[in-house]
RNA sequence: GCGUCGGUGGUAGAGUGGUCAAUUACAUCAGACUGUAAAUCUGACGCCUUCGGGCUACGGGGGUUCAAAUCCCUCCCGGCGCA
């Protein structure tokens, strides 16, 4: 008998912290954060993160439990999801998984086991240097399953491959896609027009405090480099702070990129619809 | 007013007689996803098509040429210089 755990999912900018919260009060349950920011430490304003107040004493899991100096993976998301909906199933209650990364929820779902395989950085610097063919080309000597599979033109994918492949000796089989739990997805959207506007709402409420945090998270030693690859608000707020895009392009590019990034979040959660 | 440089697809911006429906970037739309996933990557992107091709397009009009976004004339618009 397979336990049960709820889902919220959704693109950004649909409710989905507040509406579960309301349903945690509900069932007796508790909220587990699947969203690749908030699981960072001080990344709270840009990246949306439900503050104590609203919480409203429900019991909140995953946020703020990484640092933002230090790369953080889906595997140890995994393995920390595994246990904290291990200890809230133990006491009796419901788990609700809710956030907008996708390949989050996938993970813990559909129990995906990931290599024990670190990142290797001197590797990864010397492969970087080479073309996507020498990249192809080494894989195919590795491991010529996982070719089959990969995006034979995402540098950064073949790399990993060739990472674990040249550690293991062999690429690990993926892991077929039986779910671990009996789950319960609940979608959240909003038509273009009115999703649109709740985000253009949201960032102009919050564009003050984004600049301020992402000042902060500087002054405590994340680099801008990091910070622009952590995405939307914190790389927007980065450039604008190092001068390289003025207040008008930040705002203007920001709203555009978490447009964007609202439709690629449909285009995973769409999986799950059939 | 004279001179001069320029007006190209949603935008920026290449091209300067044929191989141009027009490099490229961005935007837009669709999609992928097993250790950075808010990341990374892919495809489509004038209109029509029986997928062979057809049609309309590089400010407007006219012309030269077998052939023009590309050359000439003229008109309109913008920048700059001289008045």
């Amino acid at each position: 008998m397979k336990q049960k755990i709820i889902i919220v999912c959704g693109p950004t900018a649909t409710g989905k912290s507040d509406y579960a919260v309301e349903l945690a009060k509900k069932i007796d349950g508790e909220v587990i954060s699947a969203d690749s920011r908030q699981i960072y430490k001080g990344l709270d304003i840009g990246s949306g993160k439900i503050t104590k107040k609203e919480m409203r004493g429900v019991p909140h899991h995953l946020l703020g439990v990484a640092s933002p100096k230090r790369t953080f993976s889906v595997a140890q998301y995994k393995k920390l999801a595994d246990k904290t909906i291990k200890d809230i199933l133990s006491r009796g209650k419901t788990p609700i998984l809710c956030g907008g990364t996708g390949f989050y929820i996938d993970a813990v779902i559909y129990d995906q086991s990931f290599p024990e395989v670190k990142a290797d950085a001197k590797l990864r610097k010397l492969l970087s240097k080479l073309s996507l063919e020498e990249l192809v080309k080494k894989l195919k000597n590795l491991d010529p399953k996982r070719l089959k599979t990969i995006d034979t033109k995402n540098k950064v994918r073949l790399i990993r491959a060739i990472e674990i492949a040249s550690t293991l000796g062999f690429v690990p089989k993926k892991s077929k896609r039986k779910p671990l739990y009996s789950a319960q997805w609940i979608y959240l959207d909003f038509p273009d027009e009115v999703l649109k506007q709740r985000i253009h709402a949201r960032l102009f409420a919050r564009i003050r405090g984004i600049t301020t945090e992402v000042t902060r998270l500087h002054k405590e030693g994340v680099s801008w480099k990091k910070l622009e690859a952590l995405g939307l608000e914190y790389r927007y707020g980065a450039l604008f702070l190092q001068k390289k895009l003025t207040k008008q392009e930040m705002l203007e590019g920001l709203e555009k990129a978490i447009w964007q990034y609202a439709k690629r979040q449909r285009t995973w959660f769409k999986k799950y619809a059939k």
